[in-house]
DNA sequence: GCCTGATCATAACAGTGTTATACAAATGTC
DNA sequence: GACATTTGTATAACACTGTTATGATCAGGC
């Protein structure tokens, strides 16, 4: 990565973060590197390719959050410890996880490789389900895998967007994994 | 509701329905209604003000969704149609749906009556809630009503933005309908 | 009829992402 | 090394956005 393609990308990382979408214009980005803006265009397919690689970011965060640490081998301890660096990470990556799920971003639109991300992140999330229930078909382990997600990812959403949801943080937080636990509890109770 | 007035609202949701958020710029909608720019700020508080009508009209569509035909008393019964309602609405009125969950509209932020629009929305489906567990107690039942809002909207939020999750239609509504299930009679069981 | 407030047409403003233009720098070829 | 080609750059201009400003008209109340 060239010098300018670097300090670019470090410049809207930094606006993103800071200000959200909002905050990420092409010259603000430009201003903030210390190019003009046609080094967006050369080095990046215009405001297109910033979003696409902010987007890569998010999903790469998503998927960090399903690594397990060492040692966690009870399946609700390991529910708890993803969904709770799921939650951490949305709540530290707020505009990355917004872009993800199409927020605030009229006119984006992912590219493959950014779509690919979205997969990765998946495949990471299926890894941990096929270990919450071990004794499941690799249909089930999906199906799984998607309740999951959308049980954390609704959650997310609608603590985002329907403030008459809102809670405190931690009891919100603790509902969240008991529901996570209750339904991967059920599922493995429920043999096709 | 002024003859301008109501011109601007059905133009602004012709075109929103037609086009999504990016049909709605301020001069296509007064173009379509046949007036000029400056009614849209006279008779809506600008942009956003046309923004908010369409987002009270998107929870009321959800809210919608949460009412049953007569003659549904049972519980798996009912929450097949309230799923199957609420997925054939989010699919009726998209850029509605996109709008409540903040999608795509940089710098919009909902007015007191629109924000009670979703806490409208959230109080039908507690009703609905009450009967599928009716021997809960209250707290009880608004916890299961937002994981169960949390389930349906994190499917429809996934399925709209991790192309990997795609899969066909109807698999996909009965596989969360499947879930929803799942999840109340496992909370039916987990008795505090 | 006069006054006030609401509504209206139109132009201008400040901002957006993008493209055009001319030039400079880097790389490749002989 | 000289020349040609490609890549990168600064800057201005373009077309579009939501909004405000300006001057005029209309409607309602006294």
């Amino acid at each position: 990565m060239s010098d300018a393609k670097s300090k670019i990308m470090q410049a809207a990382s930094k606006l993103f973060l800071e200000g959200g979408y909002k905050a990420l214009s092409v010259r603000a980005i430009a201003r903030e590197a210390g190019v003009s803006t046609i080094g967006i265009y050369s080095h990046f397919d215009g405001k297109q390719g910033i979003l696409d690689a902010l987007y890569i970011e998010g999903f790469a965060q998503v998927e960090a959050t399903c690594a397990l640490p060492d040692g966690v081998t009870d399946r609700d301890a390991a529910i708890e410890t993803v969904v709770r660096q799921y939650l951490r990470s949305v709540q530290a990556h707020e505009a990355h996880y917004r872009l993800i799920f199409g927020e605030q971003s009229p006119d984006f639109s992912p590219s493959e490789d950014a779509r690919k991300a979205g997969a990765q992140a998946f495949a990471r999330l299926l890894e941990r389900s096929a270990e919450f229930l071990p004794d499941h078909s690799a249909d089930e382990v999906r199906n799984a895998a998607l309740e999951i997600w959308a049980l954390i990812h609704g959650f997310v959403s609608l603590r985002q967007h329907v403030t008459a949801l809102k809670t405190q943080s931690t009891d919100w937080e603790d509902q969240v994994v008991r529901a996570v636990r209750i339904h991967v509890a059920a599922l493995d109770q429920t043999r096709s």
